[in-house]
DNA sequence: TATGAATGAGCGTTCATTCAT
DNA sequence: GATGAATGAACGCTCATTCAT
């Protein structure tokens, strides 16, 4: 129990290393070796746990995409279209804040298709379903132009992300985000609700 | 006087080979051999126009962004603020799809920051400028809160010139356009104008 | 007592398992982790039984040699020059088919003398013993050119092993094995007797 | 022309340092790196030449198998089937001793049907024309037992080839071929005949 | 201008081996 | 006895870069 202890410790030291290194070099930038020695470990014990560099880069993603989606299961809890398009918007942007470096790696990834089998297809699967829950949730709502501005949110949505990753420290991203919401609601009749809560 | 043509041909034939190359399969994944394969050349000529890998990105970039700003040219001309404005969206929506591969070279690029020195910077400093202009703008043209409008304005631009260059089979990058307009400028007066021309 | 008879059956149980790896992938081509995991055994059990991969292969030897050596023990029983010149054959042909991964792993091994130090020194040793014999023997049984036909007679077992174990399903051993005989004692003068037995 | 002089020089010197190395340390004991030194030359270089250790011996095998195959057009010139025989005898073993570093190495590979694709094949296909070969010359000379003396005629061959190419000072590889001849021709009514030549 | 032979650092990966438990 | 985590040297290979022609 201990050891079992131990091996996870050493598996998530790994993964830790690893989002770091590919988050500020990229998956090509980053050795294994850099990626190991930054963990404080051998070049060999990474293999003792990943497979090959892909299967590390596979896994982050899949450690990743089940925390972040731990986050949206309140989401699912509001069953009111508007506050629930409220509530989608508000964890998206709290997710950006707690997955900056994730995000980064993803963003690196994504535009190299060939990079790493399958993970293109995540990152398309992933998209694709974030605007089909939009364009529901905008219709439910009753907002105009919901196809269009669900593409409109997701751009909007994906390229804050991709500026607050680019520049955490100077772009506004809770502001945005707030400017976004209003925006959105502005002229619908309003709904009295109280916002949302932790991640 | 030939001589030169000859060579500007070839730097240009290089150039879009790079281009091609890096769009493609990302900088990383380009090899110097690959690029002066495709162009038709030999490894030993590329090196004789570009003293490095590193340097055929750059001038791709310096290329690509002289070409860029060319079509923003108009937008200067224009001195009403609010069909500044306008333009200046017309103008960013025309370039992304004109610019589409040069666009994923950048978006590949930019997130990693050591891949190539000064490039980053580069992106930035445009990005700046950029949110600099719509900032002014947007002020000039009394729109509420337009220092995070601005922001706002940057991020749906960028996000929806991603979600165009994944997927731009996909994507509907001219009706969005249009809703961003539409959004922006539907709740100040209107103003009568006709929209604007070529690249 | 009970120890040590498991522990007997784990080394025969790793020497089993290496003697199959080797066979089948050859000794650089057989890792060490296979041979545990084939055996069901752990990677450290292994190297409790043997200090090294080299080891590993010296105890196969070892172990196969001495086996060997048993099945040869009813020649030394034969007086008769000629009729132990024929069990001595008859025996050499009935061990390759009793042994045929052993030579199989020694045959790939006996190419790269650098592989195992002592092990090339084993097999010239064995070599140089059977051309000993083989020459005692057709000068007792005054079989002309002996010097030169121990040589022959040698060549004539090594290859046919070795095609044997290339190609167990398609050289017939047992019929090559009985026309070396009948050639061998074509010209010399009858000698009645029946053939022998088990190993 | 002095250009493809000097390529045509480099190549084959990479291929006999591979010829010497692989013969010496067998195919997995032998570095890329190991081989490029021992040319002289570095490791970049060989594969500017070949594009993997595999191609390597597969260009060493080509090479081989044609210079031997050279060898054996003398044969075929030859309609007499005792003659061709007896000359098929002499010529494989001038070959040996004419390629006694290729043999070393294909015995050493031959026993890893894995290490490189299409090799073993190509081996087998060798060793099943040679068996053809003798068994139609078998027949059409009359010799009885044609079939499995082919058999064990190749197990000779073989055999005898492996001895002398593990230990060529002490093999007398001469007097066994003409031992072989003379058994192989003894009991037949004899064929005035000269020997034959040159490779 | 134009070629491609030549170089070697660095990469992802494997594997024999050691050692704490 | 038994386990498997941990190590690092070495491997096959890629690729940006240099240079003689």
């Amino acid at each position: 129990m201990d050891q079992a202890h131990k091996t996870d410790d050493t598996r998530a030291l790994l993964l830790r290393s690893a989002l770091l290194c590919f988050a500020e070099q990229g998956f090509e930038g980053s050795s294994i070796r850099k990626i190991a020695t930054r963990a404080g470990l051998s070049l060999g014990l990474l293999y003792h746990y990943f497979p090959s560099k892909e299967a590390l880069l596979q896994a982050l993603f899949a450690q990743s995409v089940e925390l972040i989606q731990g986050c949206f299961l309140e989401v699912a809890a509001e069953s009111d279209p508007r506050r629930r398009l409220e509530l989608l918007l508000r964890v998206s942007f709290r997710v950006m804040k707690e997955h900056r470096d994730f995000y980064r790696v993803s963003y690196g990834v994504r535009m190299q298709p060939g990079v790493v089998a399958g993970l293109s297809e995540l990152i398309l699967l992933w998209n694709t379903a974030l605007h089909a829950q939009f364009l529901e949730l905008l219709e439910a709502a009753a907002v105009p132009d919901a196809p269009t501005r669900a593409f409109l949110l997701i751009s909007a949505l994906d390229g804050a992300c991709q500026q607050y990753v680019l520049h955490p420290d100077f772009f506004p991203l809770d502001a945005v985000g707030e400017l976004l919401l209003r925006d959105l609601f502005s002229n619908l009749p309003p709904v009295d609700h109280e916002p949302s809560a932790s991640c």
